[in-house]
DNA sequence: AAACCGCTTTACGTTTACGTAAACTTTATC
DNA sequence: GATAAAGTTTACGTAAACGTAAAGCGGTTT
């Protein structure tokens, strides 16, 4: 109802910046489902958003798998069923812890790569001190050339 | 001078729950470099901390190739040169930049899933709804019963 | 000394996530 | 109607990150 457009394989691939092969590869595994004309593959909106949640799962280290496996409770989910409604709640418990551990690996980087980085420019500071030094008891008499303006 | 200790193979395996096959695999790759007594592997808390950091980059999805980047860039660094200076800042900014994306990839995963376990909380409700119904119309005498107490 | 323990090397096997090439339709364009 | 562009299937290849034997070395415990 809100977006009805179809996409093409190739669209699709470079709105993303993902190889046809890969989008192939997803739906042979299950994770995207496009209708068919002929042989063509004809990509839903539906199929946009799980393609960018693939590779969002991707940039977030998820493998195809682990989001597969969410895809598939999500769509049993749909369903009603209440166990499945449990599984899910479950599910969604682990996979925030997990997004814990990985702020907090985030966080951690973060301090560590802070203090690198602090320690470059104090090192580069002292080259430059240095550099300084040697253009001074280089050129010991320069500013007599500046007088002569 | 702060931690001196030494640790076998299976010690930091242990600790950190991999396989030793992996630890060699990761030497194997010059992210460990271990010393020796005779053939047996001697892991210094240098080697304990590095090992740490391949793992937590594991946990964010980085490739043992690209924490080994990051290893060699710091070795590297640590020798002072100038250029090597600028290199480990540009790279710096370049992670900075990457975990921005994740992070950013976390918050959306997180409200996401928010209004995922809304909708289930909710479908629960009205599942618990219907049970009710049911046992109401079922059993439309029952405190005919708890006044006989 | 026999047997066990932990460590070692060597080397082939496996899974994941595609790359790459070949050969073949279908559709659009000249 | 030739030809190019975009799509398809089939299938072999590959890099990463280990798993999994197999076989050997060096202590030590019984």
């Amino acid at each position: 109802m809100s977006t009805k457009k179809t996409y093409s394989i190739s669209e699709l691939a470079r709105e993303f910046d993902v190889t046809t092969r890969s989008m192939r590869f997803y739906e042979d595994q299950g994770l995207l489902k496009p209708g068919r004309r002929g042989q063509t593959r004809i990509f839903s909106s539906k199929d946009r958003v799980r393609l960018k949640l693939i590779l969002r799962g991707k940039r977030m280290g998820f493998s195809l798998a682990e989001t597969k496996e969410l895809f598939d409770l999500w769509d049993e989910t749909l369903s009603g069923n209440e166990k499945q409604l449990h599984l899910m709640l479950e599910t969604l418990a682990r996979k925030r812890a997990q997004l814990e551990q990985q702020k907090n690996d985030i966080a951690m980087a973060e301090i560590e790569m802070d203090t690198a980085e602090a320690r470059c420019i104090e090192a580069l500071k002292i080259l430059e001190e240095k550099k300084e030094k040697m253009r001074v008891s280089k050129v010991p008499t320069q500013d007599t050339q500046d007088t002569q303006a």
